[in-house]
DNA sequence: GACTTCCTACCTAACGCTCGCTAGGGCTTT
DNA sequence: AAAGCCCTAGCGAGCGTTAGGTAGGAAGTC
C-alpha cells in the first residue's frame, strides 16, 4: 500500500481544522494510524507537507465551474449559477475554504501568487467579463471582487452572525443565501 | 511599573500576526524583554491571556461609530458614512482586523455569542434600520451581513487579489473602495 | 526453481530543542 | 513586616526530525 495520498487527504483536513502550528506530524500520524517515519519517507519535512496538502486540495476543484461558462444562456443567468454553485461548493467542501481562509490569513506573497496563477485565474476572467457585462460603467475588478466577496463572506460570518439580532435557520440555507445574493447583485437595494 | 497592559497590547499584535498556536510565551515575553514568569504573574494561563487580549483590542473600538449613527442625515448618507468610517478603521488597525479573522476562523461558540453581545451588538442593530429603511423589500438579517461583507472582503481579499487580472494599486485606496462599494450597494449594478 | 541483490514502504527509538508552566527568592513600595 | 512586581532556574511533556532496521516484492544470475 502507498500512503502518500491518505495522508495528503488527512492534512487537509486536520490543517484546515487546526492551522499549521496547531497540528503535530505526530497527531497527524497517530489520526492515520501510521508512525511519523512513514510521513516523512514522502514528504521532507512539515512545511513542504502542508503546501503539497494545499495544491492537491485545490487540485480538481477548477473543473466544476468550467461547464457553467460554455452553457450559452444570459450574463443575468450565469451570475445567478455561479452564486447557487459557489454557494454549495463552499458549504460542501468547508475544508477547502477554511484552508483558503487560512492561506489568505497567512498571506505569503508567493503562495498568493501561486494560488492565483494556478486555481483561480480561470474562473476569476470569465467572472471579469460578467462584471463587464452586468455592470458596465463600474470598474471590473472591483465589482468581480464584490461578487465574490459576498458569496465567501456570507458563509464565513456564519459563527458570528448566528448570534445576531434578526438571524433565522433559514438563513443558512444555501438556496436562501443564493437568493438574496442575486437579487441584491442584479436588481440593487429596492428591487 | 505595571507590565499588564505592555503585555496584552503586545500580545494583540503577535496573537494577530501568528495565531494562538503560532505564539509562546517565550517568544512573546523576550519581545516585550521580560520574562516568562512576569506574564504568568498577571495571567494565569496562556488561553487567559489570549481572552483578555481579544476583549482588551476590542473594549474601545465601539465608541468609533456611536457618533455617526446621531447624526441627523439621511439614510443613504449613513450607509456611506459608515463604509468609508469602517473601511478606513480596518485599514488602520489590522491587528484588530486580523484578530477577528482568526476568532471566526476557530469559531468557538461560546466566544462568538461573546463578541455578537459586546463589541458588535449596538453597531449591527443600527446597521438593520439602516438596512431596513434602504431594502425596504429584502431580508434585513442578510442584507445588513452584505454591507459588512462588501466592505470587509474587500480588504480580506487584498493579499490575493493583488496577483488576480484588472488589480491596479488604486484598489488598495480606502477611498476607492468607499466609492465602489457605496454606489454598488445604493445604485445597484447599472447606476 | 533457488540464490543473491536491490529497492520501496514502512517501522521503533531516540536526539536536541522548545513548549506551557511553576517554585522560590529578591527588590521596591506601602 | 507585608504586599506587589519581577526575576532565575528548571520540571515534564511534546515538538520536528533522523538514524537504523525489517518485511516483501522485483530483477538478475546460476
Amino acid at each position: 500500500m502507498n500512503l502518500k495520498e491518505p495522508i495528503l487527504t488527512k492534512a487537509i483536513l486536520l490543517f484546515a481544522e487546526k492551522g499549521f502550528a496547531g497540528l503535530s506530524m505526530r497527531q497527524l500520524a497517530k489520526e492515520i494510524g501510521i508512525s511519523v517515519a512513514t510521513i516523512y519517507h514522502h514528504f521532507p519535512d512539515k512545511q513542504s507537507l502542508y503546501q503539497e496538502a494545499v495544491l492537491f486540495a485545490f487540485s480538481d476543484k477548477e473543473q466544476i465551474f468550467t461547464e457553467l461558462w460554455d452553457r450559452p444562456s444570459s450574463a443575468e443567468q450565469k451570475l445567478s449559477d455561479f452564486i447557487r454553485i459557489t454557494t454549495e461548493f463552499l458549504v460542501q467542501d468547508r475544508d477547502f475554504h477554511r484552508l483558503i481562509q487560512r492561506e489568505i490569513l497567512d498571506a505569503n506573497p508567493e503562495r498568493m501568487r501561486l494560488l492565483a496563477q494556478t486555481v483561480f485565474k480561470k474562473q476569476f476572467e470569465f467572472l471579469l467579463l460578467l462584471s463587464a457585462e452586468l455592470a458596465p460603467g463600474r470598474d471590473t475588478h472591483l465589482t468581480a471582487i464584490s461578487i465574490v466577496s459576498l458569496v465567501k463572506h456570507q458563509l464565513e460570518m456564519l459563527p458570528l452572525r448566528r448570534h445576531l439580532f434578526g438571524w433565522k435557520p433559514e438563513h443558512e440555507a444555501p438556496e436562501v443565501i443564493t437568493e438574496h445574493v442575486t437579487g441584491l447583485l442584479l436588481m440593487g437595494p429596492k428591487g
